[in-house]
DNA sequence: ATTTGATTACGAAATTAATCGTAATATATG
DNA sequence: CATATATTACGATTAATTTCGTAATCAAAT
């Protein structure tokens, strides 16, 4: 298992449009993601190459149109930059960026009630 | 208040040094990095001076050696970088964030005291 | 004053990331 | 089959980041 490359900026963009619908034509990404900003069809196609050819999507090309998959999932994806995160900018802890995350940004009840029951869980250990 | 450019990797390294020591001169800094890796000392001093150009940093040059300060607060950088990370990486869910956080770090039960009693803080209100 | 050592300034090279134009290839339609 | 349409392949360009060599400047020591 070798070690997952860290997606750039724009892989990550696409990685989320392929979390979402599990597998994808660059059509699509690219219709999703030239919803948000101005970007050329070939440049996202190009992006999805070399992110093919870092190991990071596969994809099925035996019929022409070619279909992309993720490789990098979401929660490793999420842990490794969420790690380097904590490390380099939270003196590899993990409590303050909770304080920082939870601190500004507005949380539902539901979702603090979910936090409870994890913090309960590792309280009890 | 113009708003504040994203440092890159390198000069984020670069302001945790300065956030430690409140002043440093590139000779300082660059001893502390080079501790972690390779790296010549007029990239550090290059990029000091990057960094005073973007207004990341302050310096006083009255004497021959500068003393750099940040500018960037640690605060708002963190802040910047989570909101982003939030947006971008968890649906725009702090709560995704911090389950992530605290689901595969080890948490000290003191952190998780400070945690539970922020979180007591956000369900009265 | 001259030399030595350290620092800053400057510019350019090297690297990585992002963009897109054009050509080649395949598919579908008439 | 011929044409139109969509897709992929490829290469080049641009932009951003990182790196460092060399020269200029300054201060300290002799």
């Amino acid at each position: 298992m070798g070690k997952q490359l860290k997606p750039t900026e724009s892989e990550l963009e696409i990685l989320q449009v392929l979390w979402d619908r599990q597998k994808a034509t660059v059509r699509e990404v690219h219709e999703t993601l030239a919803g948000n900003k101005e970007v050329g069809y070939t440049t996202t196609l190009k992006l999805m190459q070399i992110m093919y050819e870092k190991g990071l999507v596969k994809r099925d090309d035996s019929a022409k149109t070619h279909i992309y998959e993720p490789l990098a999932t979401k929660e490793k994806t999420q842990k490794q930059l969420v790690s380097k995160m904590i490390d380099t900018l939270f003196q590899g802890s993990p409590a303050q960026l909770v304080m920082q995350a939870l601190g500004q940004h507005k949380t539902s009840a539901g979702e603090l009630e979910e936090i409870q029951r994890l913090l309960d869980n590792l309280k009890n250990q």
